[in-house]
DNA sequence: TGAATTTTGGTGCAATCGCTCCAGAATTAC
DNA sequence: GTAATTCTGGAGCGATTGCACCAAAATTCA
């Protein structure tokens, strides 16, 4: 009963994930969101209602794009303590590969837009929590399986995983190299338990 | 030969350190600055240059007054690694005093300015690599007295402290409470050996 | 086909951006 | 006192900001 939308709202979407993850929230007008999503800063407002509200769903996407991707696909088909190994590994290769540097949406906003903005921030900390759950799921995994030390309390490795993880990111963005990287990322994972 | 200034350098650019560290760099306009310096724009630009030139000056001056001032009183009060110990402790107390979670300003300059400006970009990488120093200088210390294992690698441990401070003031950022900044830095801290 | 509804590109608004210019005030050298 | 020099507040530059509005285009239901 109305006319059809021209563009596909998933691409767009896309595009919109490159504009921030790029520059920033702040950093990135609507003007360049509209102009890299190829559509009418009408249609932007009409389909997604501003900015922020943008920011919202740009969020969730790269959430559910990278981050929930990664986690589900290392899950499957690693052992606990190897899910976790493989994901940091990942990590460091794709922020090598990372020319510009963009480092990981998630953290960027923890920084940049987290604070001035409450609902934005409980986002970003629930986002970033669900990767700690998936450390804690497998640290848990891998004392049963008997990888890591029976002793290890699971709750705070994971804590200590998300805050390395975390560091590396920062550092990542500063152009740090590969030996770097592994050095911030390595006792953490002696603490895993040697690999078999 | 010429009007004398009205105004003081140091307390105007205490002002702009606070401006910028609580708003950032982009979000931070030069009119914000102006009025939170207590000066006019003009004053602004004849005494500093400009808003990228007076955040040169901000990054030289918070490093002076923060993180040097800090390295310089533990390291003169402490053991080795006592020094490494209480600077992570301080960094902990100080982002749970931090209200507004302004977090630490270099930090939050290699996440936002960092990677869009290469010339910031290696400052604010010098000031990281400041704090390196200290750790790796005090680790090594540390194993020297016989507080930290033979074994160790103080310039890997070196990096790892760093990554772990940064993550920890990511998470300090997100308003993260003690018992999770804790976690995040003890499995470092054990690796300096157990305290006496 | 005509009414209803939504999307579209374009235009434009009020506000703000970093920065510049200017006239006047203040200070020192002569 | 006079000339030279610098600092000061204020006004204003062109550009850009997020967002609103509009008429035309497109589509579905009647």
């Amino acid at each position: 009963m109305a006319r059809l939308r021209e563009f596909d709202e998933d691409r767009a979407l896309d595009a919109a994930v490159d504009c921030f993850w790029s520059r920033g929230y702040e950093a990135t007008s609507v003007r360049d969101l509209a102009r890299e999503m190829g559509i009418g800063g009408a249609s932007l407002y009409n389909a997604f209602g501003g900015k922020r509200a943008l920011f919202v769903r740009v969020l969730e996407r790269y959430a559910n794009r990278s981050t929930r991707e990664r986690i589900a696909r290392l899950e499957a088909g690693h052992r606990p303590s190897e899910a976790i190994r493989a994901f940091l590994a990942e990590v460091i290769d794709r922020s090598l590969k990372d020319r510009d540097c963009k480092g990981c949406l998630l953290v960027n906003s923890a920084l940049d837009v987290a604070p001035h903005d409450a609902g934005l921030g409980r986002a970003v900390t629930a986002y970033l929590e669900e990767i700690r759950a998936f450390f804690r799921r497998n640290v848990e995994a891998a004392i049963e399986a008997g990888e890591t030390p029976r002793g290890t309390d699971a709750e705070a490795l994971s804590i200590h995983l998300l805050g390395v993880l975390m560091g590396m990111r920062v550092l990542a963005r500063t152009g740090a190299r590969r030996h770097t990287l592994e050095a911030v990322v390595r006792p953490a994972l002696d603490l895993l338990g040697s690999p078999q």
